[in-house]
DNA sequence: TCTTTTTCGGACCATTTAGTCAAGAATAAA
DNA sequence: TTTATTCTTGACTAAATGGTCCGAAAAAGA
């Protein structure tokens, strides 16, 4: 009984990423969100609560999907650097797709309300130290499998500067838009595991 | 004759890149703004400009101070490798620094406007290229010098490589408090040059 | 058909926004 | 003292802000 949604919420929350991805959360005005998501005023009070509640299920679905992805990734048998070297690539894909780069910018905002938002410092924190964790088990393995040389001793080290390393592409694809650029800094960051 | 300025305006211009840096170009608004510099409104208009204004000029403060000096110990005769670890080294003193880190998030508030202030894009564009080429130069003088094995063939790559790098710490100092992650990840950040 | 839920659009609100103007006090050099 | 510049304060504006309320149309199941 009842009329049903006529949008889908889920692809309502990447329009979402992509218009506080582009603008930032401040520099969204309720207006310029509501024409990106393409619905009515209190359609999205109604659904998602308030600029701000939208704002971070925006963050934590975005982050949560990646997230998944690159546990699985890690978790999967067989090379850990070839496992590693995927997902990188994949972020450079996607970084340089014209239409599936605009919602991976929402990490910059989302980093930015960091300071003032505690839900995603919290949330952010979590999820970083899941990913370290995951790294960092997947860099055990890969030592066990004889990937790695002995100049690799601090595989704590690694993890966190391998997780780091993720978010920081976004940040690189914002300031350039040169291709290249992008393939050239996963290129050295790759090298960082070689012997 | 006439009255002399009462603030330092290159002071003034500091604590402009911290209120810009823990808000947010959006989300300073005009009174945190004032709050933040310690001077009146009308003082604000007639030194500096529009609200925006200011934010280019500290932008481009900060920014032309950290490259020079970036540049500058690339070009000193001696090691390279050691004056790259020198950089980087400073850049995570500055980030562990509780009083100097604040100014250092200028950047990221800065990179969030490169998509909506074409003087900023530009300007980064410019900055990018110089400090790049500083890299690269002092790259191809480490290879002279022996100091790179034959493995980092690709030295414009390094030197994009290093340049983002330089860049992205800042993002990894907003979203954790823990001074050694940072070390750790400038560790095998410069673990990249090693042979 | 009746009921329930959603969508949509416009009106509306109090607050905040960036920026301007004016006037008097302070300060410094001529 | 005179003159020029800056500082400070407060009032003011027009526009934009996030959020709420209301009513009617649309759609789906009972």
């Amino acid at each position: 009984m009842g009329r049903n949604k006529e949008f889908d919420t889920t692809v309502v929350l990447r329009k979402a990423m992509e218009v506080f991805g582009h603008y930032g959360y401040e520099g969204t005005s309720l207006q310029i969100l509501l024409d990106g998501l393409g619905i009515a005023r209190q359609s999205l009070y109604d659904t998602y609560g308030t600029k701000k509640d939208l704002f971070i299920s925006a963050v934590k679905h975005y982050t949560n999907e990646k997230s998944a992805a690159v546990l699985t990734r890690l978790d999967r048998p067989g090379s850990v650097k070839a496992a590693i070297a995927d997902i990188f690539r994949e972020i450079a894909a996607a970084l340089k797709d014209e239409v599936r780069r605009k919602e991976c910018f929402i990490m910059h905002s989302a980093i930015d309300q960091v300071p003032h938002v505690p839900e995603i410092a919290a949330f952010f924190e979590q999820d970083a130290s899941r990913l370290e964790e995951g790294f960092y088990r997947a860099l055990v393995r890969a030592n066990e499998q004889g990937e790695l040389s002995d100049r690799h001793s601090d595989l704590r080290a690694l993890a966190r500067y391998l997780n780091h390393s993720r978010y920081s592409l976004t940040q690189a694809a914002k300031l350039t838009s040169e291709p290249k650029v992008l393939d050239d800094i996963v290129k050295v960051t790759l090298s960082a595991l070689d012997s």
